[in-house]
DNA sequence: ATCGGTGCAAATCCTTTGCATTTCC
DNA sequence: GGAAATGCAAAGGATTTGCACCGAT
């Protein structure tokens, strides 16, 4: 019904251990590791953390844009917001960088976002290609 | 272990009722249905359909590349596999087709295969902008 | 007649959530 | 101190699957 009051006390997001740790892992891996994977990286830093706790860091991460999440059959999440591609392999699910069209992406992110598209207000994009990767097509 | 015998007999697909119905639907719409909203359609067709055959179809179709999937937090499928980029609706989910793009899409792909990239080969790809859409934003 | 496809319902599995408790500011 | 975040465990919900039966070729 009603925007938010402008009078009401703003929310403070508090920095903890869990989530220092976990945009930690993503910021330095580049690899791009499901819930489980960075709850299993996590739990050998923060014993006790649980799994909710993952999902609810990594969502909100996620919707202030200070990650990406890829959803496949299982999300993978990325510390990298820069603009780059990924690589889906569907056999495996791991998910890889392309770099090699940065640019392009760029240009069409701003080519769409400049039209105020028809649909909505572009915020975000994603560009993903599929395939078999290389260390699955040898088996 | 093994790749396929060579006198192995050949696997033969069959046509269905159901499956008739449901590439039809997907062709003739452009909205991107979820599963559930295919089941609901075809069940009106084919009211003793069950939604797993509908899972079974779309995900055959979807391997054999008749049609494709979009993996958001519930999957939408769409019967047009010619070269277009699509918006995702973060409050709604609704899919949306984005044609302003189709030639650059196409460039961007060329680029990559002809690369024979370093992650392994691209068989398909997939570009998503994301954002509030419209009708959502009105309200 | 064959064997691929379907319907049904149970099982999976990823992800979300409610609530009491802890922790950061 | 008080709101925000966590841990735990249970719930949720989309998707998959086993199996007996059906029906396309």
């Amino acid at each position: 019904m009603s925007e938010k009051k402008q009078s009401q006390k703003e929310r403070v997001e508090r920095m903890t251990n869990q989530k220092k740790v976990i945009i930690d892992y993503l910021r330095s891996v580049c690899s791009h590791p499901s819930a489980e994977e960075v709850y299993l990286y996590v739990k050998g830093k923060l014993p006790q953390i649980s799994k909710g706790t993952v999902y609810r860091i990594l969502n909100n991460l996620g919707k202030k844009g200070e990650i990406q999440s890829i959803k496949e059959d299982v999300a993978h999440f990325d510390g990298d917001i820069s603009s780059h591609a990924h690589f889906v392999c569907q056999k495996c699910g791991n998910v890889y960088d392309v770099f090699d069209v940065c640019h392009e992406c760029k240009v069409l992110r701003r080519k769409l976002t400049r039209k105020k598209g028809k649909v909505g207000n572009i915020l975000n994009y994603q560009m993903n290609f599929y395939g078999i990767c290389k260390n699955c097509s040898k088996k």
